[in-house]
DNA sequence: TTGGCGATCTGCATGACATGCAGATACGGT
DNA sequence: ACCGTATCTGCATGTCATGCAGATCGCCAA
């Protein structure tokens, strides 16, 4: 995405309004390679902005994935995740922590795609027309790597000492019972 | 997945036990291609058995995911989607209506990844090990190509009279203002 | 600088999807 | 047919996201 003076430059000549909250949230995405979702966003912003609300963050969010200054991601991690970086790429998703990395896959576009019924169509397969492409590579980051516990520690994120209440990252184990 | 047949014996040779629902969900999921979620399969669920829980096709089908006869995915569509396709392959999404089918891709183990930061690692990429690769074509299905329209109307699937409750499969659309 | 229109913010309600829980039920070995 | 226990069902709870309405404030004009 742009950066916060051009997106401000952008908003008012939209006749939409450039307030506080929107240029903090502006500064916070800009180069932000983090793949916030909406609370982690928040929970930043609030502190340097303490009054700001929830909802105001997802306004903002989806007004600029609406205008394409935004990606936004679904990785099954409960929460969807907000990308300034616009250019075509791909991500790695750490299936123990849900750390999201950028990677960038040499020919993506020159996929070959094979049949599941059907005749090939046109410009996509079977009458379907390709609009994009999402590759996820899931797998363990390198702090998860070397630490074949559960959850690793990374900085900034160290472990919720309440109680954890977000989605387990933890590897599929094997079929379990329900208590007795 | 194997077949009902086989997972009954699979159920019992575990300790499991093959009731009535099972059975059913069995049938319904065996050689099923239409990725369904857990609602759209306790509705169809629900005709042959009428009261049968919506709670039992959850844990189902978090078993049969859990014993690797299914896989789970999350499309971004708002509910997960269950496959009993358990090979290799990848999918197609319809961005207006939702639709999923298998896509089969050639050379999709073999993606260059190009760096983001740093330097690649043994088995992945910058010590990031990668596990599995989910590659999503999104786009129009070969029915909403046909009809410019929003939502196609999908056989069996009709729009819902009383009021759409679903997410929106609309194309986005451009920045729009709240109402007045 | 001040006035005022209307977009925006905030707080709360509502909604979709998914899981935790406990008593009633029924599978399956005996 | 009996019994132990896995399972089912109904409901409560939890998370993420959006709808709503009154208070607030950005921004253009006078
Ligand atoms: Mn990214
Ligand atoms: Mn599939
Ligand atoms: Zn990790
Ligand atoms: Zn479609």
């Amino acid at each position: 995405m742009r950066s916060p003076a051009e997106l401000s430059t952008e908003f008012r000549s939209l006749g939409l309004k450039v307030t506080p909250q929107r240029q903090l949230l502006f500064r916070l995405l800009h180069d932000n390679t983090s793949h916030p979702s909406a609370e982690a966003l928040f929970d930043i912003a609030s502190n340097q902005m303490p009054g700001i609300s929830l909802r105001t963050v997802y306004q903002t969010l989806t007004d600029l994935a609406l205008m394409g200054e935004l990606q936004s991601f679904d990785f099954g991690n409960g929460a969807a995740r907000f990308d300034p970086n616009t250019g075509a790429h791909h991500h790695l998703v750490c299936t123990a922590c849900g750390e999201v990395a950028d990677v960038y896959v040499d020919g993506a576009d020159r996929l070959h795609l094979a049949g599941g019924s059907g005749t090939d169509g046109p410009d996509g397969f079977d009458g379907f027309v390709v609009a994009s492409t999402d590759i996820v590579f899931r797998g363990r980051c390198a702090n998860c790597c070397d630490d074949p516990s559960a959850a690793a520690s990374r900085p900034a994120e160290a472990t919720p000492p309440g109680g954890s209440h977000s989605p387990q990252f933890t590897d599929p184990a094997l079929p379990t019972r329900r208590k007795p």
